[in-house]
DNA sequence: ATTCTAGTTTATAATTATTCTAAACTAGTA
DNA sequence: TACTAGTTTAGAATAATTATAAACTAGAAT
């Protein structure tokens, strides 16, 4: 549970203005028991329910790209069309479901790599994704 | 090194009648020596060079769709708003680098999992792919 | 060979996700 | 309180892909 001024610590401490409209999407990402999984378009939802204040999709977009520059959300590996976000940033592993669409959190310690290869010249690892797609059995 | 028969008996086991278009698309897909991959708009660029009968940007994604299905080809997981696909069928990995938006491949070798999870009840595992992203060193 | 038809191709329109634009607004400082 | 750089916003623009429906064709049937 985050406190609001943890909220504003955090938009601060990665240059972010503490915006209502950020403030109120951090919130929704971030003030929750859970980590979870979410696009724009889903997100646009939850952050425009009936009674709040309504924050433009622009607003949407531009505040998931800010976080996702600041380290504060990570993009997914799927191959949709649409892009998919996750509140967990800690290295974890996924299972797609490419029927339903979902995503599932695999455990770090679920998946263990024996062996990786070197990186090419002048360039270093950044992330190391590992997807699992599902079918019917 | 394909023959066009050897092309046409692709496509015909496939369902796929062989299309003067199929034919031209299969021929600059899998008649190379090594694997590669593209994107429906490197291949539109390889298959219209000049000269040649002109095939509809529709015709290649039907085309790319039609392979896919088959099993022809795969598509290869990215970031990237379109979509990569791969004439390399056999299960290996990848190297991707967001600044160029290559992809290179990882020989199936080079990385060795020694634990996976066991897929959720119902549902089996129809791929598992590993892409690595890359940053400046 | 000719006819027939389901499958295929095509130009073009439509859709979808996302990014751009530039005017209005606001957080934070002076 | 006034200022200004950063932010939000509605709406337009873009980019990739998919849908539409008319014209074409592979291949089977005659
Ligand atoms: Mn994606
Ligand atoms: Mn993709
Ligand atoms: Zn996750
Ligand atoms: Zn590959």
């Amino acid at each position: 549970m985050h406190q609001k001024k943890e909220i504003i610590n955090k938009l601060r401490s990665s240059n972010l203005r503490p915006t209502k409209q950020r403030i109120l999407i951090a919130k929704k990402l971030f003030d929750k028991k859970e980590t979870f999984h979410f696009t724009a378009e889903t997100l646009n939802k939850v952050v425009n329910r009936k009674g709040q204040t309504k924050i433009s999709l622009a607003t949407i977009y531009n505040t998931v790209e800010a976080f996702k520059k600041a380290g504060h959300i990570r993009e997914i590996l799927t191959n949709n069309s649409k892009s998919y976000y996750d509140t967990n940033i800690k290295s974890h592993h996924h299972f797609y479901d490419p029927e339903t669409k979902k995503l599932t959190d695999i455990d770090y310690q679920e998946v263990i790599l024996k062996k990786i290869p070197n990186p090419p010249k002048g360039k270093k690892i950044k992330d190391l994704e590992v997807v699992i797609s599902l079918q019917k059995k």
